[in-house]
DNA sequence: ACCCCGATCGTA
DNA sequence: ACGATCGGGGTT
């Protein structure tokens, strides 16, 4: 298993890119290190599913600003999601960690953001924070390759024809 | 100051 | 397939 954060260059690309590149990846949070299985990606002000569809706010501010932060936010007054915030800065966008298999400190799969966050215990404190710095909050490289597929986003009513849920088989 | 609703989850 | 749940983002 790679030791190597995966750096700014990374997640400064094209957001479908790097979110199938997450797969397979290694997310490190404080103890807790798990494998990537499943994420969606969310791209710009066309994205009408993109938090930031309707331009600068305060809570939209971080999918503007450098790739490679956290965007975490509380949906449905109860849940937590991660998201790494990915392109060029000036343009919104973010990849959701949906699932992980996490193998330390102990072997659990973790289906769906809100549980996940829930169980690493990351909350909006852990909001906007660099993953291309700190071994405390990364994601590790991993030569791991693996099939996935594609389907559109779940608990999305608009834009149901953009397949950018992606999935390890 | 307040209204509205959601990038979910668990149960059926 | 569906309803519970409630914090806070966005607007007044």
């Amino acid at each position: 298993m790679s030791n190597t954060i995966l750096p700014r260059s990374f997640y400064e690309r094209d957001t479908l890119c790097v979110a199938k590149d997450l797969l397979g990846k290694v997310l490190k949070f404080a103890d807790y290190s798990g494998v990537i299985n499943e994420v969606e990606a969310y791209i710009g002000q066309a994205d009408s599913a993109c938090h930031a569809v309707r331009g600068y706010t305060t809570r939209t501010a971080v999918m503007f600003g450098a790739a490679g932060f956290s965007y975490v936010y509380l949906i449905y007054g109860i849940h937590h999601c991660l998201n790494i915030v990915t392109e060029r800065e000036g343009f919104p966008a973010a990849v959701l960690i949906r699932g992980i298999d996490l193998y330390r400190p102990v072997h659990l799969s973790l289906d769906g953001p809100g549980k996940l966050c829930k169980k690493l215990n990351i909350t909006k404190k852990n909001n906007q924070m660099n993953l291309t710095q700190c071994h405390d909050f990364c994601i590790y490289d991993s030569s791991i390759q693996l099939e996935y597929i594609a389907t559109s986003r779940i608990g999305i009513r608009v834009s149901t024809d953009k397949l950018w849920r992606f999935k390890i088989i």
